[in-house]
DNA sequence: AAGCACACCTGCTAGC
DNA sequence: TGCTAGCAGGTGTGCT
């Protein structure tokens, strides 16, 4: 679920609410959140050995990874790196606050209070690295960082064969769009979404680009989105009000906001992509 | 290169 | 009312 906007509220919580903390217990208890570690009984151990005694120094964040930077003891730099892939969620609760289904790591922090993770599908996870930097060579740049260099971001967008959609959610080519900003940022754009990359003329790409700023930037003012199903909330369990900017997704039959015809949604590399016919070209 | 299909999981809902 | 098929914000692999 969570995209960009989402990880980066969580992010800012955690730097709020965890950053200067240390890590006095760590429990993991289910073994696919720590599967870096893994698939027998020890993987948890090993986890909890891992993460007790780090106080969080900083938080970071590349694409949809979030990074917990801290120091051991000794003074060994080590990073906490989460993803929460469909539907993770990390809340600061207080010990006494009841436990919900599918927790699967809690961490017990020198203020009294824990950091969950919760996440009913598994997907998500979380692990060390003992480098400062986590390994994440695979992503390309922060869809921030790059919007902020429209001109970089048209000409990668030109350079590509591939269709546009497929682009903006290749964490390879940049890093943080998924589905739900993707059909967004093309919809405000006024580009289908499967017009290759190489079609584009420049000013289309070029929209494109500054679009995915003001979109990305938009949704984390209103710290991100959450559907009607609420598996995205932030650190406090709140969900963000993001999802009254959507135009288009999750909006199939529904007027769209520029010209009153319907969204269509087609199935797109085994996906839901939701645009408007007319406006998008 | 690029585009599939599928795998990993649980939970919700639309439709019968 | 109750079952089931289909679908969900993501990513990785492996095959054409």
């Amino acid at each position: 679920m969570p995209e960009l906007p989402e990880v980066e509220t969580v992010r800012r919580d955690l730097e709020r609410l965890v950053v200067g903390r240390t890590v006095v217990q760590a429990r993991a208890t289910g073994r696919r959140s720590v599967r870096r570690y893994g698939d027998g009984p020890a993987a948890l151990a090993a986890f909890d050995a891992d993460v007790e005694g780090t106080r969080f120094t900083g938080t970071g964040r590349l694409g949809k990874y979030l990074v917990l930077h801290g120091t051991r003891a000794e003074d060994v730099l080590s990073a906490l790196i989460i993803h929460l892939r469909m539907s993770g969620q990390l809340i600061h609760a207080r010990p006494s606050d009841p436990l919900v289904v599918h927790t699967h790591v809690r961490l017990t922090l020198d203020d009294g209070h824990e950091l969950r993770f919760v996440d009913p599908r598994t997907f998500g996870e979380m692990w060390t690295n003992p480098a400062a930097l986590p390994d994440l060579g695979h992503l390309g740049p922060d869809a921030l960082e790059l919007a902020a260099e429209p001109r970089r971001f048209t000409e990668l967008l030109r350079s590509r064969r591939t269709m546009v959609k497929a682009l903006l959610m290749d964490q390879g080519v940049v890093a943080g769009i998924g589905n739900i900003y993707s059909d967004e940022i093309l919809h405000r754009a006024r580009v289908r979404p499967d017009r290759r990359g190489v079609d584009l003329s420049r000013p289309a790409a070029r929209r494109i680009a500054d679009i995915t700023g003001e979109v990305l930037h938009a949704a984390v003012d209103l710290r991100g989105s959450s559907l009607s199903d609420a598996q995205y909330v932030d650190l406090a369990g709140l969900p963000g009000r993001a999802a009254q900017l959507h135009l288009v997704y999750d909006r199939e039959h529904l007027p769209c906001a520029s010209c009153g015809r319907p969204v269509v949604r087609i199935r797109f590399g085994g996906r839901s992509s939701y645009f408007c016919r007319h406006c998008q070209r």
